[in-house]
DNA sequence: ATGTATACAATTGCATACAATATAAGGCTA
DNA sequence: TAGCCTTATATTGTATGCAATTGTATACAT
């Protein structure tokens, strides 16, 4: 059985404007891939058969995963066959400590050197988000939107290797499968927390805003670590 | 006139025992150019002519340089050309910015939660640079002791996200060219700032650790703007 | 029946060949 | 002479083919 990659080629493209070059359309539908779960982690993946899936040649093909091997979204497994990364349990904490520092620094910067434009910006983000958890939108939709939230405060702490490591962490993320939304519990309790970095930014406290977004990142451990006892991962395999 | 791989290529293969695959032997190579002063930011890189003056072809060539852009070593300019990428002024702070906040996390993991013989491996490092430095050890020497006693945390941290991050960190620092021991006087600030660290570690101080490590790399950066400043980069280029 | 050796198939690693695109030079026209 | 278009060259992007390595199945011996 086959996966749908025409989907995911046609939403890069449609994204991209059908400028990319081959190499980088399949970086991001591969990412795509997994984010949305149709590769799961420790799937082996064969060149020859991904290429002509894809419909490129395995050249363009292997660049993109050279690059996704040096992101840690791809490792080699025994002999060099491809497989997607497989995080361990422990990967997990250390997963969500990196971020909650990551996380608190570009919360204090944002606060302390965002621009007026900014933190209007932040601000208009967490409005949006509130109006769509009371019209009760879609797992997906929220979050996006909490996705666009965090990478406001990234941008707005002008620090680009800052941006690009949380960036990173994201993508490598996506390895853990259903994001936090999955739990309706928690979905308040994130609109929250949203609110109390936002409220520091906006105010300037770096201190807060700091402290803020490192509670929001335990509770978001927290709330993984439920998702990952229901989810029943049976001895087999 | 041209760079002679000779010399890096024999020193990657001594240190992996020629076991590596021919893209992975390229990247260290360049890396390995690029950390040399051998080629500088900014310097236009031709596949055709790397690849016939390394003896491979550009299939592994280009998968090398694939993996070197996705760590920002290595950037497309114009037209797709590549070449080695510049560093403006401000991305410099924020490299430091961003060194300082995942050192003073390291420091602080070590503090609290190396094992034993880890806090031994890493004293016993601190003892061999102070031995290093009263003999004038070369600037080379200084910088690998400095590289092994940074690496000595990263580990002693148990956060391979963190070491990871900082390891790329390091990688990107050779883009701003000489180490910090081309400054005489900085080497004994460094081997006291070094101390600190070290003694916060050893006594479990997680506070006292990362405060350490942060004051470490503030001093980090005036020491590296004094190196920049001190090169006068005409206008003529 | 189990363990091992050998042969075969599948897959990755690398090299060469071709296509597309950008850069630069030269000539033409205004 | 300046500007622009054309063409030639150089360089990157992609495809295909071959070699080497690894995984697997089958047969044989213990």
């Amino acid at each position: 059985m086959s996966i749908d990659w025409a989907k995911h080629s046609l939403a890069v493209n449609q994204r991209y404007s059908d400028s990319l070059s081959a190499t980088r359309h399949i970086r991001h539908v591969l990412l795509a891939a997994i984010t949305a779960g149709d590769i799961m982690p420790g799937t082996r993946l064969k060149e020859t058969e991904l290429g002509k899936q894809l419909g490129f040649s395995r050249t363009p093909l292997r660049e993109a995963i050279a690059a996704l091997k040096a992101e840690g979204i791809i490792e080699t497994g025994e002999g060099g066959s491809l497989q997607v990364r497989v995080l361990a349990y422990q990967d997990i904490h250390a997963l969500y400590e990196m971020r909650a520092t990551l996380e608190g620094m570009a919360a204090r910067l944002a606060a302390t050197g965002a621009s007026p434009a900014e933190k209007l910006f932040i601000n208009e983000i967490r409005i949006t988000e509130t109006q769509l958890i009371n019209s009760q939108a879609s797992a997906a939709a929220l979050a996006q939107i909490n996705s666009k939230f965090h990478q406001g405060i990234y941008l707005a702490s002008h620090n680009g290797f800052l941006t690009e490591a949380l960036d990173r962490l994201s993508r490598t993320m996506v390895l853990l499968g259903p994001t936090a939304y999955s739990l309706p519990a928690r979905i308040q309790e994130i609109a929250l927390e949203h609110d109390s970095i936002n409220e520091a930014i906006q105010a300037g406290y770096g201190d807060d805003a700091e402290a803020a977004a490192k509670r929001h990142l335990r509770n978001a451990v927290k709330a993984r670590l439920q998702i990952i006892a229901g989810q029943q991962r049976g001895s087999l395999d």
